[in-house]
DNA sequence: TACTATTTAATTTTT
DNA sequence: TTAAATAGTA
């Protein structure tokens, strides 16, 4: 392979990046700009033309499906296998510096990954030990506090109080979190980020012989990297490797998780002399498409700056539907996608994008009523359904006994005869002694502190435990998944359920068959079934199997980051669902609503579709709002509005146009002051002209319903 | 222990 | 509205 394969499809910016000299660069990348082809072609040139040895690359991705994608695109252009090249997610490779040294890590070598749920429920039962009211603090609170802190790097240690009780408590129970983890050999999410950058800081000699060896870091999505993954990032780049980072300020979505754009600006100021490159020609969307975005995101401050063109046609204008409620505006979509339908476009080329996964349930009936197949992203993963849940506890019980979480979950499943008193007089033993639930119980039961039969009952458990793991020693690894969820019952407790139980069945079968596809890493001296278990953790499968059919595309915007349609339908834009309420107190949370509307938007090849409903049904009640601000975002000239035809059945309304919304200015968010009731924040509007109402919550007068006729209400 | 009634809370998501 | 979690009952 020569210099023109790698360097012929490229544009001059593209070039400019995947030919720059070894020094840091960073790659600006506008959606649609072929960041991911720049990547790859970055890869190539590195090592066809510098010479450099793939193992002497990483590339670090935030999703395993981009890391698969690169891997598949490298093979492709390169035409060889990338099987000893270090492409992962910041959390698969964490979890291999980790399982390489796990002593120095000081993790027990067959340490175990937990999910969200999983810690979730640890959090609970936590907090359960300690007598804590769940009303007091909600486990999703703690949990949510726990990882923000290990997400900023912090260790409970090192977070400061404030001199804030309620927060003292949530250091104190972060303390009591990490002793459990430590006790029970179980790492969460961020627990693997945290602990590899320590790994690293802490061993001068691992750290140089990492620096050392990757003279390249290539980072993908690098505006969504959070404090810990950058510092991260720079332990293992050193001084002597040689970054690579693309990212897009204006796809920064991920804020509320702990992402921090400032991360681009950060990476400039710590890596001596970058060379920054901007890729704004797009290869995806139509030029109105381009300049709507463009246009949106104009209204953000503290940009990088930043505008998409493209030499492709300006095609077909903006469509605008104003819809009578949520029902009309699915019925509206599903009409549009029939008529693309009939004129031989393929299902799949049609994406409806939404903000909340709420908005799917009337689009999917709007569908099914249309006998069109779609298929809606999110939701339960095969790993993560309940019954493949509790055959991995078993195997994970199997491969370490201090496994608290796991023991909890199967103690008792299928139905075993230990009840909720047995297993509470387990708990305290095991928290008196010290001890682990597994170690607790054979305690309970040779100092007799429960009932005969309840004893007979958890000795059977223990037993079959023990049996599970002798009886699978030799098999492999779907010979010993096929074993475990025959001989602990689970099989036969599913297949008694008339409802469900069918396909619960199916699932676990599907475990073996996905057991016996895993290829275990040759040189790892850990057990296969060890591997397996992270590998089901840390890539919890997809949310569907591969459905063959071609079919609608139904997801929320979040979700569509990174995805291209032909057809995009970005629904529901009215102030409070689109930018959503919750985000429209500040200004940074408005702005993220507005690079999540610009990332809808540039989703879009040919055609882009803007709805909102004068009235929306929403938990039960009807909200009556004012489309939503990007609306009056988009130019005017590049926007249609397109009627429906008149319908008998549709009651006469006066539908106000953007404008008139625009000029009552009373927006969902908005500041407002009274006369008499002082300031306040409006959280809900109704009705239209004389009859509009507005619902402000008033910092010393509580919330107040007024007449916008009669209130003089001031802006502020 | 399993089923039923009641309460509660409700962006966005990957690992 | 509705789904999920919890509390109460047979």
């Amino acid at each position: 392979m020569d210099v023109t394969a790698i360097i012929e499809p490229l544009n001059e910016a593209q070039r400019e990046a995947v030919t720059a000299p070894s020094r840091p660069v960073l790659v600006l990348a506008g959606a649609g700009s072929g960041k991911t082809r720049v990547l790859v072609h970055r890869i190539a040139w590195l090592i066809r033309i510098e010479g450099i040895s793939p193992q002497r690359l990483l590339a670090v991705t935030f999703t395993n499906k981009a890391a698969a994608e690169m891997r598949g695109r490298i093979e492709s252009l390169l035409d060889f296998p990338t099987r000893q090249f270090w492409i992962g997610t910041f959390h698969g490779l964490s979890h291999r510096l980790l399982r390489t040294h796990a002593e120095a890590a000081g993790l027990p070598s067959s340490f175990q990954i937990m999910d969200s749920e999983d810690q979730l429920r640890l959090i609970r039962r936590l907090l359960r030990s300690l007598e804590i009211d769940e009303s007091e603090w909600a486990p999703k609170e703690v949990q949510w506090f726990i990882n923000a802190q290990k997400d900023e790097g912090l260790r409970s240690k090192h977070v400061d109080d404030q001199g804030n009780a309620g927060r003292r408590q949530l250091i104190d129970l972060y303390a009591r979190y990490e002793t459990v983890c430590a006790d029970s050999g179980l790492v969460d999410f961020a627990e693997l980020l945290l602990r590899a950058t320590e790994l690293l800081q802490q061993h001068s000699d691992l750290r140089e012989h990492y620096q050392s060896r990757f003279m390249h870091i290539l980072v993908d999505e690098f505006q969504d990297t959070n404090a810990i993954q950058y510092h991260w990032l720079k332990l293992l780049a050193g001084r002597s490797s040689v970054p690579f980072v693309v990212g897009d300020d204006d796809q920064s979505i991920y804020r509320w998780r702990g992402a921090r754009v400032e991360n681009l600006q950060s990476f400039q100021r710590d890596f001596s002399d970058p060379l920054v490159v901007r890729l704004e020609q797009n290869y995806r969307s139509t030029g109105t498409i381009l300049d709507a975005a463009n246009a949106v995101i104009a209204n953000n401050s503290e940009r990088l700056g930043k505008n998409l063109w493209t030499d492709g046609d300006a095609g077909d204008s903006i469509k605008l539907y104003a819809a009578f409620n949520e029902r009309d505006e699915a019925e509206f979509v599903v009409n549009r996608i029939a008529d693309f339908i009939a004129s031989g476009m393929r299902r799949s080329e049609v994406a409806v994008l939404y903000r909340s996964n709420a908005q799917s349930r009337v689009f999917e009936e709007a569908l099914l009523i249309a006998g069109l197949p779609y298929r809606v992203y999110g939701g339960m993963r095969f790993f993560e359904r309940a019954e493949v849940k509790d055959a991995l506890a078993y195997l994970r019980l199997i491969a370490n006994r201090d496994d608290d979480p796991s023991f909890e979950r199967i103690v008792n499943v299928p139905t075993r005869g230990i009840g909720a008193r047995t297993v509470d007089v387990v708990r305290q033993t095991a928290r008196a002694m010290g001890v682990s639930l597994w170690r607790a119980a054979a305690a309970v039961i040779s100092e007799e502190r429960i009932t005969k039969r309840s004893a007979t009952s958890l000795l059977a458990f223990l037993r079959l435990i023990e049996q599970l793991d002798e009886a699978t020693r030799s098999m492999s690894l779907a010979e010993q998944v096929e074993h475990v969820i025959h001989a602990s019952g689970l099989i036969d407790h599913h297949k008694n359920d008339k409802l469900a139980g069918e396909s619960r069945v199916e699932n676990l079968q599907e475990l073996v068959s996905a057991a016996q596809g895993f290829v275990a890493d040759e040189d790892s001296e850990l057990p296969p079934l060890v591997e397996f278990l992270s590998y089901a953790v840390l890539e919890s499968g997809d949310t569907q199997a591969e459905d063959y059919e071609d079919s609608v595309q139904l997801m929320t915007l979040h979700s569509a980051k990174g995805l291209e349609f032909p057809v995009v339908f970005v629904c529901g834009l009215e102030d409070g669902l689109f930018p959503h309420q919750r985000s429209a107190s500040d200004a940074a949370g408005l702005e993220e609503e507005r690079r999540l509307c610009y990332v809808g938007l540039t989703r879009a090849r040919q055609q882009v579709f803007l709805t909102y409903a004068e009235q929306r049904r929403l938990y039960g009640r009807d909200h009556y709002g004012t489309p939503s601000r990007f609306l009056r975002e988009v130019p005017q000239e590049l926007l249609e509005e397109v009627r429906p035809a008149l319908k008998v059945s549709r009651p006469v309304y006066r539908r106000p146009s953007i404008d008139k919304a625009e000029a009552s200015g009373v927006r969902l968010g908005q500041r407002v002051r009274h006369g008499k009731f002082g300031e306040g924040v409006v959280l809900n509007s109704e009705g239209n002209g004389a009859h509009a109402r507005v619902q402000v919550n008033f910092e010393r007068a509580g919330t107040k319903w007024l007449v916008l006729a009669y209130a003089s209400l001031e802006l502020m």
